[in-house]
DNA sequence: TGTACATCAGTGAACGCGCGTTCACTGATGTAC
DNA sequence: TGTACATCAGTGAACGCGCGTTCACTGATGTAC
């Protein structure tokens, strides 16, 4: 083998990374492919020798970031403990962070609509992605609570983080912040905190070692 | 003036219809000017003596649709009250009629972040056309709650009906409307009813008359 | 150790299609006489 | 009332650009001897 293993594969992944990036920045429609190799340091041409299409770049673009969000959300800034509750995942989404930085966004709300009309390839990918989320929400709700209640919080809460950030990114920036707030109070409102006190963000943070 | 005086008038209007519907249902970038004109009944040449360009008549077309959408949360099908509640809008919003005719929907569930990257003429209708439904929200929040709570409640209820239908949408249609019914749990529990006595939605239909 | 070689990651010119936009033309309509 | 005319809404061919995709080629690398 004429070449180290690895390379390829790396390769592939920088193109992967580019184009999560770009597509999410400029969206899917405006980035080509030649944008994308370019941003990770190649020309057009041998995109396919790594890529079938664009629509399959595009899918596991989509798990590339998606994956990245799901890493944002279990590490907040101010919060290093490893078991974080479901509030502060919401309020790390909704944060002015996220709102100002989409080329790390959440593809769902940075994309969304637009994955729904690719290929059957990139529709799959952006389901599991959600239903991965989804579960991964849930978990993170009350082991007390009725099932129900659960599924509804979890449901609910992420349906107010992504319609939240794509409304927020919709108004001038000011305005949007000022959005994201209202959001965040909204939901520390409407979740129950673990605790039957009825306890404040602040005093959840749990701390491990 | 060879030409009945509304002739064009209505002609333009049915391309702005046209446009609206093919928009939502297929994307911005997937349908193209000639579509949208044989939709209206026309050729694709005659365009340009409607509108200076596509981005334009995208522009027209996301303040036709918003406005449509406003019309039917103004209306349920059930209820042909004329003062409707913030929860019972939100209802309306989430159901699963709405999920499965997004040529109707809502123009931020179907076409959001796509139109984030459109001209600043689009831009600005769609700003305009979020704070519009935003004020309209706030003004069905109760009265005797503090301001904060009264803007909290309205953005973060049009949220979670965003985001929700997003979410619905990108997964199959049964696991969809699942996750609606969720999303509607999570508001009525979240929404305290105008009364203090925490009634149901139901009970807080006031028919006029 | 040095050199010829085979491999294959990456290059860049080219193709072809779709689409936004333009423009010279057509023909339906209301008006003047 | 009927007819010639002016107007302008709508037609359809054509242009040109961008982009996804293909392909013959290049040249960097590890290996065999």
């Amino acid at each position: 083998m004429p070449w180290p293993k690895e390379h390829k594969r790396n390769t592939r992944v920088r193109i992967v990374e580019a184009a999560a990036e770009e597509f999410r920045r400029h969206g899917i429609a405006q980035v080509g492919v030649a944008e994308v190799m370019r941003h990770a340091g190649l020309t057009h041409g041998g995109f396919y020798a790594h890529f079938d299409s664009k629509e399959d770049l595009l899918a596991e673009a989509v798990g590339y970031a998606s994956e990245q969000v799901n890493s944002m959300l279990d590490t907040s800034p101010e919060d290093d403990a490893s078991a974080r509750h479901l509030l502060e995942v919401a309020m790390t989404y909704l944060s002015s962070f996220h709102l100002t930085h989409p080329e790390r966004a959440c593809p769902v709300a940075t994309l969304g609509p637009e994955l729904l009309r690719g290929s059957q390839k990139v529709r799959r990918t952006l389901a599991a992605e959600i239903r991965r989320r989804l579960k991964k929400l849930h978990d993170l709700t009350s082991a007390q609570l009725p099932p129900e209640a659960r599924r509804q919080q979890a449901a609910g809460t992420f349906a107010c983080m992504v319609g939240g950030l794509i409304l927020a990114r919709a108004l001038n920036e000011s305005e949007g912040i000022k959005f994201l707030k209202d959001c965040q109070a909204f939901l520390r409102k409407a979740l129950p905190s673990s605790g039957p006190e009825g306890a404040t963000p602040k005093t959840l943070r749990r701390k491990r070692a």
